[in-house]
DNA sequence: GTAGTAAGTATCTAAATGGGTACTATATTA
DNA sequence: TAATATAGTACCCATTTAGATACTTACTAC
């Protein structure tokens, strides 16, 4: 038994999933993986999610301790976002799960198109 | 770009999130990892899921191909879930989303208490 | 003849999630 | 003088998700 945050977990996996199981934190983790990323970056890289949404994954993932936020005191406002020590250990979880898509999208066949972006 | 289900995902990541990011779903796969499981053995392993999320979540998972849902024609029912083969592929997701769930435990010194089960 | 069983479905309600739009700050640019 | 840029917050509404409860089937045990 675990308990986090006042709830209670049977297993590490149970916990893994509250921790990453969010609607684009996966996601946003991912594009993590590369680099430092600032807010209107992640935005770019995620534009079904609204800004709302990507700021409430983006404070989700801060305290649960998996990534770093950093502003800097300027106008325009500038805040950058990487992965924590905790967030870097989630990369063999990410590159499984990317592996995973690819083998499903070869066994299924899916249609992969290229569309031109602008 | 992946069409699926007359969704688009811009790659095999957002795939793998919607395969298997479903509220009980990687919990139930976990499970399914280990052996065959009837519903009722789900529902014992996975006590705060209703009976109807259950059921919900089992039958996404099947229509996505991942787990083989085999009935029996008796009374009462015997209705027996495992893992299909592109099922099996979440295995390296899974263990490293266990261990990640470890590790996270270990770095946060969150308390692990054993309960006594009846 | 009643109770229990397994794997559900049906229905209703409550709660969480998500989208849309408008608003904020201040320095720089046109 | 007005527009632009960034990273938000506030508010309302619609949709989705989740929970609780009752019901079903047909066989077996009591």
């Amino acid at each position: 038994m675990i308990k986090y945050k006042n709830a209670l977990f049977n297993c590490t996996m149970e916990l893994a999933i509250e921790l990453i199981g969010g609607r684009y934190k996966a996601l946003i983790l991912w594009h993590l993986l590369d680099r430092t990323l600032r807010f209107s970056e992640i935005k770019r890289l995620i534009p079904q999610a609204t800004q709302k949404m990507l700021t409430q994954q983006l404070r989700s993932l801060e305290e649960d301790g998996l990534i770093i936020r950093k502003v800097y005191p300027e106008v325009p406002p500038k805040v950058e976002y990487s992965l924590s020590e905790s967030g870097k250990n989630l990369k063999p979880v990410l590159e499984a799960m990317c592996q995973f898509g690819k083998s499903y999208v070869e066994e299924h066949e899916l249609k992969t198109q290229m569309l031109i972006h602008p």
